[in-house]
DNA sequence: GGAACACTTCGACCGACGCCGAAGCGTGCC
DNA sequence: GGCACGCTTCGGCGTCGGTCGAAGTGTTCC
């Protein structure tokens, strides 16, 4: 297998919409991949035999149901790298509105961690206040940071022992700005989920703030979340 | 410009040979990016207008020449995370050996830090003694290795604060196993230039190790690199 | 057993695109 | 000026692959 292998099977308007709709992480049926993807069963059967066989996805069957996810986040995370190129090359263009994927646009997963206007302005405040030092290819937590993190209730050190990488800037496609990613990413995202904060919708990437993750935004991190 | 455009850009052979010539950083000619892809001037001419046009490449006027570079370090990261899911899909396979880039397996600059058997010798090598602890998703230093880098005159203090993943494995593909990217990565890769051990080839991603490298590699970290 | 359902395989159609030859444009060298 | 050179534009050819209808396989449910 060769780059442009990889390439052209991620080149295909059809197979493209298929693994966004997987980059959460989460299963999808051939069927609902189809519908995703707008194109008929056995298009979409022809597709999925092609990214399987190329080892983009794994499967697993369940009764008559056939489940399709990304193999791996190694391919997750090339996805997300190049989301970022189409992102990065486009970065003034009209937003198209919609009104069906607002809640999408307001706060959901990436991966593991937290995207939208939620990871957006999570990643803001943090860097408003000196926490955290972002730049093209990483990021730092300063000492100022490390404070601030405890008393939320995240261990820094800990995270930072983990085998991976620690903070990264990832571009959300959406709001075309950073939100954090990596081993903090991942914590904040926890810590969050933890207190009650925040919980996800089921069958979707979608993420709701609750009534008292809103309160507790705004009272730690001045985060005026929309309802 | 969405996922689909990007994958279709680099899911051309010749395109995507072009992309992978360029992936060192240097700028090459119309001409030369022809030659390396196996296709005709005006063939090239046209995926080159294609590549820049989507903003993935980089043109500059040079007289009766046009050089084409990769426009950032994103594009650069996008094709080296395609091009670890090619290798770790395909991870078996009977190694096509050629003799006219055996220099090339041997030692060569991947952007910023070194790859090709050398870089994967000197991840071993750290590996091996435990100085550095290598993950899927990132790596850290050990006190140990601490201690040895700052013998060897890599201030990893420093480099961890540089605002980047400080250290990240990168799937070689020539040798299908991990060498050290990141900070780190490019911290040892100065250190090497700085010391002589390594040099440049004119025009090439090759690295040569010198005289003087082969001994102090052997000496420092028990790597006995090929002449 | 039979019907509904999820999915796959096969075959035919057709549009898109990569390819090169020929010709055109700008630059550098003698 | 004239020629060589690097590169681009244009046009026609050939092929590859995405598409869907029809038919087939395997599973669930009644």
């Amino acid at each position: 297998m060769n780059l442009a292998e990889v390439g052209n099977l991620v080149g295909d308007l059809a197979r493209a919409q298929m693994l966004t709709a997987l980059l959460d992480g989460r299963a999808l049926t051939a069927g609902e991949l189809a519908w995703c993807a707008g194109i008929m069963p056995q298009t979409a059967s022809s597709h999925l035999a092609k990214l399987q066989g190329a080892g983009l996805l794994a499967m697993e069957k369940q009764g008559r149901h056939r489940y399709f996810r990304l193999s791996s986040p190694t391919v997750a995370a090339m996805l997300e790298s190049m989301q970022v190129v189409c992102a990065v090359d486009a970065p003034r263009r009209i937003r198209p509105e919609s009104r069906m994927d607002r809640d999408l646009r307001m706060a959901r997963s990436c991966y593991d961690h937290l995207a939208g206007v939620l990871g957006v302005s999570l990643a803001d405040a943090l860097t408003d206040r000196g926490a955290v030092d972002l730049a093209a290819d990483g990021g730092v937590v300063t000492p100022v940071g490390r404070k601030i993190l405890a008393e939320f209730g995240i261990d820094v050190d800990q995270l930072s022992q983990q085998k991976r990488c620690f903070c990264r800037p990832c571009l959300d496609w959406s709001e075309r700005r950073h939100h954090i990613a990596g081993a903090l990413g991942k914590g904040l995202s926890d810590r969050l989920f933890d207190l009650g904060w925040v919980e996800r919708i089921r069958d979707s990437r979608v993420i709701r703030v609750t009534p008292e993750g809103r309160r507790g935004l705004k009272k730690t991190f001045a985060i005026d979340h929309p309802a």
